[in-house]
DNA sequence: ATCTTAGAAGATATAAAAAGTCTTTTAGGG
DNA sequence: CCCTAAAAGACTTTTTATATCTTCTAAGAT
């Protein structure tokens, strides 16, 4: 229960690869694919989501690809896995006030709602350069 | 992300019922299923699984059915859902010690364990008294 | 201008997991 | 020995995850 998913795995090792590089370098997706060792042409999907949201910036053509899109400082495991895996909410009565008719009165709401705050805030106290620190290495 | 299936939502539902019942009434897996709306034939593979380790107790024949296997007080929220939804892990590398062949040298690693602990924590003070405290509802 | 490079976008394919059903077997009572 | 109800396992369907492919667009190089 409660796994992160392949494309959450990539998507934290790509960025964070990402973040341990110095600003000015623009990085080929291809090379960083290899780096982190994810399938380049799922990693692109992945980039895309961070390009929209800024997480990343990218360039096109010759001498194109990606940087970090703001000072890894800033940037939080929270955003970065929320950006690919979506918000996280333990059940769906979770998702938004009101979303269960019976919030009110049902027992099990309230520990939803707990469990949901601890992670997220576990989470956001997490930053990628905290992550970048050494960057050799991250789990399978 | 870290959401509960339906099956761990049906779980909690049919034990929650049957912990909200006298221990000294056999309820039919039939009638559980009607009161807590899931499908019979899903619950009854979910109660098989409770009943292998003894959370709840099953009869045969004429008469039979299903009680809670011990006092609501000593069951705990987090021992239903891993039950039925398998350990509560954040991320392959926090499974068991050593899973993760750099966890010694990987930053990340201490916050997938960091938020499992947390998670357990919570659900581990829950326990099916509580949450059959007032029976009528629990989310859809 | 057009050619090459590299990401964007969308469609498509494959695989795995979740969700649900059905059939046969076993245990217990009448 | 017949009826009831759970146990066990096989099986089907649906959904989600994972991955790839093709076409399009932007930008620099020739």
């Amino acid at each position: 229960m409660m796994e992160l998913t392949r494309k959450g795995e990539y998507a934290i090792r790509g960025i964070v690869y990402l973040a341990s590089r110095p600003m000015d370098h623009v990085c080929l997706l291809s090379d960083i694919a290899a780096a982190v060792e994810v399938p380049p042409t799922f990693l692109a999907k992945i980039f895309q989501q961070f390009s929209k949201i800024g997480l990343v910036k990218s360039y096109r053509g010759t001498g194109g690809g990606f940087i970090i899109g703001r000072d890894p400082e800033k940037i939080t495991l929270l955003e970065v896995v929320e950006a690919v895996e979506g918000p996280i909410v333990p059940n769906r009565c979770a998702i938004r006030e009101g979303e269960c008719p019976r919030d009110a009165s049902c027992t099990i709401h309230p520990v939803w709602l707990n469990v949901q705050k601890q992670v997220r805030s576990i989470l956001k106290k997490v930053t990628l350069r905290d992550l970048a620190a050494n960057t050799t290495s991250l789990p399978t």
